[in-house]
DNA sequence: CGTAAGATATTCT
DNA sequence: GAATATCTTACGT
């Protein structure tokens, strides 16, 4: 079942929410969503913070649309683009459970432990192959695809991690119990 | 086991 | 010129 494009017109929290146990693939590598952060209009800790600009312009385009961008020069982060009426909203995609392609992210990452393979926003966009051609693609086409979980998830919420604004700021969301996450719970 | 620091490039002030 | 939503490696306990 794939996810319709009206619910990335909710806002931030509740898509970051729905993400936890959906299936994500790009050109037919990924797995399980077990880590997710939203990120709020508004948020001092967005990008969109401070209005649009050229880095963040896919962040204020149609939701249902990916915003990649690099970070600390060297990895990329993989953002869905939310909130219909809050232009600026995003979640970022912090950790995955490997499924599909396993041997491909292995050969993009090197030969390391299988839970590490997705478990962070860099670790994550390198192994599933995401960089700056993806940025301001819709998620309802390839190499996108996007699916559903069939049973609802349990989730624990948690603070932030890696920044320096409201940091204290409970929007960070994981799969209970998961093996993936890039911090234990 | 833990904490600490270095690498690296795009973007904004 | 300074900052950044990180990862890896190194070293200490």
């Amino acid at each position: 079942m794939t996810i319709s494009r009206d619910f990335f017109a909710q806002d931030a929290v509740s898509v970051a929410r729905g993400l936890i146990g959906a299936e994500l693939c790009i050109d037919g590598v990924g797995g399980r969503i077990v880590e997710t952060e939203a990120y709020d209009a508004g948020d001092p800790a967005s990008h969109s913070f401070g209005g649009a600009t050229k880095r963040n312009a896919a962040m204020f385009g149609p939701v249902g649309h990916a915003y990649v961008y690099r970070i600390y020069g060297l990895h990329w982060c993989l953002n869905f683009v939310c909130a219909q009426d809050q232009p600026g909203s995003a979640v970022l995609i912090r950790a995955v459970e490997p499924l599909s392609g396993i041997d491909v992210m292995r050969a993009r990452r090197g030969a390391i432990a299988d839970r590490l393979l997705c478990s962070g926003p860099g670790r994550l966009a390198q192994a599933l192959g995401v960089d700056a051609a993806l940025d301001g693609a819709p998620l309802d086409q390839s190499p996108f695809a996007l699916t559903a979980p069939d049973t609802p998830s349990r989730i624990v919420a948690g603070p932030r991690i890696g920044i320096t604004k409201a940091a204290a700021t409970p929007w960070r969301f994981c799969l209970a119990g998961s093996r993936y996450l890039s911090k234990p719970v």
